[in-house]
DNA sequence: GTCTATAAGGAGATAGAC
DNA sequence: GTCTATCTCCTTATAGAC
């Protein structure tokens, strides 16, 4: 391995992995060195804790999940496509990590709401995620009609992509998801 | 406290708690034995091994769940009253319980699917719920019409209320669990 | 049932040498 | 950046005396 560059990009890497196979109380400091390749003290250099850890974590997966919907979406013209397409985004995801749910929703199970802190980064990833979901409903809105009144759908949609993320982790499979899907397609 | 009677439930009752409000692996033997008030030999007397105690927590929380549910439903005459109140139990248990969300969903965020037999009982669970759901909605069918397909209205139902509790369990309060049943309420 | 002692290991974090 | 040593504390679990 590379010795002096992109040791703080692994530190988080590896740890972002190990937090989301292994949740983050089953991880130890000495599991994420071991793993990245590094040595504790570049660890505590760039992450004075592993607290500290945890929130680029989720900054880093806040950032890393809107990019990649914003480039899953980039070709699509029709909003009800739009629509669709964030639903095959998310079990294009679970698929590729097998089915371990959202990163948000576990580390507010683990932790509760006793850290301000995380509790404020994922509400606001939540917030985010309905927020961006509801542009893509007043498009489709603009273009034809709707189903039941905008929040209404907006909050049922949400809502049941949340449910469906969550029974992918439970199941292991994205069976909810593409019910959803499906239940989608057929309201319109 | 009575030191010879009523044990083993004061241990489930104990870490029953703990393990909702502050998590699995967050909680020690030591700090059960001590809020339990009972000795470290006893505990491990009545419950080999931590991962056992896990084992009868979630069973029992299956069995309070379903026979406080089949109570609170238990005067209730209308197929249609009988969902809406399903949805009121759920609020009713957030609220009473500090908005921590479900004990199975956060179980298995917190253990993922290691765990055979945490992963069976969760599935379970849920997989109950599911079906106690869909036999309220074949009932609702049977003295008037559905809104949607009868299969796709229960996923549709079990995954918004899903939704819902991890929100509760997020944001602290049961707003997206009365939402959900304003939505269902429309749709009928 | 109670108590205390202890095993054996891992946790997060710090310090210092190279 | 690397390495090893160490500190303090906590973890699950067992054993034995009362």
């Amino acid at each position: 391995m590379k010795s002096n560059n992109g040791v703080r990009e692994r530190i988080l890497e590896t740890a972002s992995r190990l937090f989301y196979q292994q949740g983050f109380n089953s991880t130890g400091i000495n599991q994420i060195i071991a793993e990245a390749g590094i040595a504790i003290g570049s660890l505590y250099k760039h992450y004075p804790s592993k607290n500290d850890l945890l929130y680029h974590y989720l900054q880093h997966q806040e950032a890393v999940y809107f990019s990649g919907l914003d480039e899953y979406l980039g070709e699509v013209r029709k909003p009800i496509q739009k629509l669709i397409k964030l639903i095959d985004y998310r079990i294009e995801i679970q698929e590729q990590s097998h089915c371990f749910g959202c990163h948000f929703i576990k580390i507010n199970a683990e932790t509760g709401r006793h850290d301000e802190k995380v509790t404020q980064l994922v509400a606001g990833h939540k917030k985010k995620q309905r927020d961006y979901l509801e542009r893509i409903i007043s498009e489709i809105e603009s273009v034809q009609g709707l189903p039941m009144k905008k929040q209404n759908l907006t909050d049922a949609v949400f809502l049941m992509i949340e449910g469906a993320v969550v029974s992918a982790s439970i199941n292991g499979n994205t069976d909810d998801l593409r019910t959803t899907k499906k239940i989608i397609n057929q309201m319109f």
